[in-house]
RNA sequence: GGGAGCUUAGCUCAGUUGGUUCAGAGCAUCUGCCUUACAAGCAGAGGGUCACAGGUUCGAAUCCUGUAGCUCCCA
């Protein structure tokens, strides 16, 4: 067979990529096996592939292709969010490019091209999954605005507003000026941001010449003050107790109220209430019936009410209206003053405290449930570690505003009356005869024109956190066979940043319309930063582009190397050097099969002794590793059984098994050993595939012949048998003594080519276990070996453990040079014995130790003693 | 300001209820090798006072207290 010497995965990838879809492998229908169920968390349709979902969805791959292969019915379902905000604002900057405002369109214009633009873009990232060699049922791609999960959504809101657990209020929202809507607590990101302080003096009525000085951050909402407030205890301000004070530029008059929240310690102690701005102010307002003056207009500039200004942006007006304080004579001082302040996650503008009307949803019972599920690990989040965090937010969650100011989502199913009274119904219709019913008017009888539907949508979160459930449109049709077949799903694989936008939700959504939780894992993911431990960013353009890491690199190398240093939930600090390890790993496994596939078959020859010692050691080393690699799996420490696969693959079977039973130079090989040889191989890259799916089903097919329509993705994953541990420690021994030697061949100049010869001389009535004496003849070409009972004059000596080698080499000894190790070895043993001597020595330890623990101890301490004796008769020989 | 977590080799990380030569792995570094599977490789080697200071214990990377630094979450 002719294979190229170097692997070219752009080719491999592609076709077997193709192969799997033709095939139908990733295709799920409920029968009679026990299912195995990932949804995907939906990426957003605006988005395109970064590098934190090559991580997570490399990670639910692996995790679906194993489960493939251990023989679960496999289920990855794929899809996309609508993104609410993110996609109005593209679609928004798209038609303003063509010269369309969205003000002029109608909402069913506006939704016509929002929907183009989703058809156009929408699919993008799922295109990119697939380079990835991502194993979704593609045939169950869902999006969160489908006519099923769109109803889904609007049942539960309907659902949840006539249980009481939605309602409608006026509360204090954070507003993105931006995008024109409120945003929820979870999506505002604060930052410290370098400011101002602004000192600034307010006279107080009735006086020419006394004033009162607060000190705010942000004068521009001077316009909308409507008290001051200062400490009832603070003695500087009693006077002032029955005054009032004049806003500053607009002489409007306002009280002094007293209250126990201003910090008398910050600034002047003098505090100004603009209730309308800030939320602490509004709740003082709401505790002393303040005036509310809403300064501001919806996108951020001073409205009429502000009086002056009117018009401009707010940070415009922030700089004028220091100017204009100081002309007056109000401004004090300026001094520079660190805060936090809030941005929109979406359009990174600063949120403004705004009062509006908002749908909310009461989160208190809802999280009880989901609280105690995870607590009790019911749910199990890896790393164990989230659990606080996730408790922390449960115990402390506030209602959840829902509502968005937006056309692009799931419209709110409330319907208008004209008096202002409203119902909440699935359809017109049905709104109609409960609008009727409400009036309780015979006479009036109202009409759908007289209704008019609630103009806001519904949070994207909103429809992410059913998303387990109506994927398999288990919300309508809480009995179909998918849903019962599917779901609890098992694993969830995803970020910590979003543990309470979704992860949280969706425990409550499944607790509330399922009675089960939607997943029994949760993996969290960390997050891909460059190697100086910065978040990828376009602004700093330091991510690579994945699909061009692919192209360069192949898919399996690239899932590699990303997995290899992202244990759960730590961050990873992605450098090509990851890849590259990727890369050669795949190298690596293409040249064993070269070197496999290379070799000619005698049928006629029998297996070698050492062949069969061989097979025996690698099978019991797989075996082990077999082990380890699966309860790391189990575990979900998926970058320690990537590694210990590595190791499998690279030193063991590799390095180690392959050197041991290769063939002489254009020797034939024996027909039992090859069919070992291959079977081995097979297992190897069964137990690689969910890593690697592309170069091991390449190899797959070279290894034998195969017939169309045949994967690896669909055997069975090879079950770890019992193996023999006393095997693997002799075979400790043996590669002690091949390294002996090659450090013998190394120092003395003397290549491989040229044969030595061996003498072993076992002490302490050590029996003599030659098991591995041919593989040590073979591996160091020793042409004859030996076991003496007298040293060997005239050789180079080593000593392991207290069996002494002697390696005959006339003329190539220094004498001094032998000693100088052999003493350097002497002086290390006689430290190590005095340590054991020290402890053993020490009549507590004696006792209080485990009895185990003792005689490890022991055995320790006579090991060193002999070993010494063997150092000092060997010293004292090359002495003489 | 409140809470959680982290600090082990140059880098990224393992280290299960304290106890085998327990101080580890991969990468990187260094030294030899173009030995017909593989230089994207082979064979070796060096490298850490386990953040710091105390304490508990026969015994501490591991448990306790304090200190310093870093990260994240919440306000």
């Amino acid at each position: 067979m002719d294979i190229a010497s170097k692997y070219d995965p752009a080719s491999v990838e592609d076709k077997w990529y193709d192969y799997w879809l033709k095939q139908g492998y990733f295709h799920s229908v409920p029968d009679q096996r026990e299912p195995y169920c990932i949804v995907i968390p939906p990426p957003n349709v605006t988005g395109v592939l970064h590098m934190g979902h090559m991580l997570n969805n490399t990670i639910q791959d692996i995790l679906v292709r194993r489960a493939r292969m251990l023989g679960k019915n496999a289920c990855w379902v794929p899809g996309t969010d609508h993104a609410s905000i993110a996609t109005e604002a593209k679609v928004v900057a798209k038609l303003k490019e063509t010269g369309i405002d969205k003000s002029t369109l109608t909402r069913e214009e506006f939704m016509t091209h929002a929907w183009e633009w989703k058809t156009k873009h929408g699919g993008i990232i799922l295109e990119q999954l697939k380079k990835l060699g991502a194993s979704c049922d593609w045939e169950r791609t869902c999006f969160t605005m489908d006519d099923s999960l769109y109803n889904s959504v609007i049942d539960v809101f309907v659902d949840l507003y006539h249980k009481g657990l939605i309602y409608r209020g006026i509360r204090m929202v954070n507003w993105d000026s931006k995008a024109l809507t409120a945003v929820s607590d979870e999506e505002v990101i604060y930052k410290e941001v370098h400011s101002k302080l602004y000192y600034v003096r307010y006279r107080v009525e009735g006086t020419d010449d006394e004033w009162i000085t607060i000190a705010t951050t942000r004068p521009e909402t001077i316009l909308g003050d409507t008290a001051i407030c200062v400490h009832p205890e603070d003695e500087r301000y009693a006077h002032l107790r029955g005054k009032r004070i004049l806003v500053p530029l607009i002489h409007r008059s306002i009280p002094v109220i007293f209250d126990e929240y201003v910090d008398r310690d910050f600034g002047t102690g003098a505090l100004k209430v603009t209730p309308a701005h800030d939320i602490n102010d509004y709740n003082l307002g709401l505790k002393y019936k303040l005036e509310v003056i809403d300064t501001f207009n919806p996108d951020g500039t001073m409205s009429p009410l502000a009086q002056l200004f009117i018009g401009e942006d707010r940070f415009i007006v922030r700089k004028k209206i220091t100017k204009e304080l100081e002309k007056h004579g109000h401004l004090v001082k300026i001094e520079d003053y660190t805060n936090k302040v809030g941005y929109s996650e979406r359009t990174d503008a600063v949120i403004e405290p705004r009062i509006s009307v908002q749908w909310f949803m009461k989160m208190k019972d809802l999280s009880k449930p989901a609280l105690e599920l995870v607590e009790n690990d019911t749910i199990e989040f890896h790393p164990s570690k989230y659990k606080n965090m996730y408790r922390h937010w449960m115990e402390n969650v506030t209602d959840w505003c829902i509502s968005r100011q937006l056309w692009w989502g799931h419209r709110i199913p409330a319907y208008y009356l004209p008096g202002g009274d409203f119902v909440v119904a699935h359809s017109k219709e049905e709104a109609l005869v409960l609008a009727n019913a409400k009036i309780k008017d015979p006479d009036l009888k109202l009409t759908q024109e007289d209704l008019r539907q609630d103009e806001d949508v519904l949070d994207t979160w909103f429809s992410s956190w059913l998303w387990p459930i109506s994927v398999f449109d288990g919300i309508r049709h809480p009995d179909n066979p998918d849903i019962k077949y599917y779901y609890p799903t098992n694993d969830l694989v995803t970020a910590p940043e979003i543990i309470f936008f979704w992860v949280a939700r969706m425990i409550m959504a499944g607790w509330e319309y399922r009675k089960a939780i939607p997943f029994k894992n949760v993996y969290f993911t960390g997050i891909v930063r460059d190697r100086q431990g910065r978040k990828m960013s376009k602004s700093l353009g330091n991510s690579p582009e994945p699909l061009e890491l692919i192209n360069r690199y192949g898919a399996d190398a690239v899932r590699v190397g990303m997995l290899l240093c992202s244990p759960a939930g730590n961050d990873l600090l992605y450098d090509d050097a990851l890849i590259e390890q990727g890369r050669n790993f795949s190298n690596k496994l293409w040249n064993a099969l070269r070197l496999v596939k290379g070799w000619d078959i005698d049928a006629n020859l029998s297996q070698p002794e050492i062949n069969k010692v061989s097979i025996h050691w690698f099978e019991t080393i797989f075996n082990a590793s077999l082990k380890n690699i699966n309860s790391l799996t189990e575990e979900y420490r998926l970058s320690e059984a990537l590694m210990a696969v590595y190791k499998l693959a690279w030193d063991d079977f590799c390095s180690w098994f392959l050197e041991m039973i290769k063939p002489g130079y254009q020797q034939p090989i024996d027909p039992d050993t090859f069919e070992s040889v291959i079977t081995f191989f097979e297992h190897l890259i069964q137990i690689l595939h969910p890593f690697m799916p592309f170069i091991t089903e390449e190899i797959w097919h070279l290894l034998r012949e195969r017939k169309t329509g045949e994967t690896i993705q669909l055997t069975a994953q090879p079950e770890p048998k019992d193996f023999d541990l006393t095997l693997i420690e002799k075979f400790g021994f043996a590669e002690l003594v091949i390294m002996a030697i090659r450090s013998v061949r190394k120092e003395k100049n003397i290549p491989q080519r040229e044969p030595m010869r061996l003498f072993i001389r076992k002490n302490n009535n050590e029996v003599v276990d030659p098991t591995f004496d041919g593989l040590v003849c073979k591996l160091c070409n020793i042409t004859e070996l030996e076991y003496v009972t007298e040293s060997i004059a005239g050789s180079i000596p080593f000593v392991v453990g207290s069996t002494e080698f002697f390696i005959p080499l006339t003329g190539k000894i220094d004498v001094t040079e032998e000693l100088r190790k052999m003493e350097e070895e002497l002086n290390y043993t006689r430290g190590f014995l005095k340590k054991v001597d020290q402890k053993l020595n020490n009549a507590s330890f004696v006792n209080n130790a485990p009895q185990q623990v003792v005689d490890i101890e022991r055995k320790k301490q006579s090991d060193a003693i002999s070993r010494i004796h063997v150092l000092e008769e060997q010293i004292s020989k090359l002495k003489c």
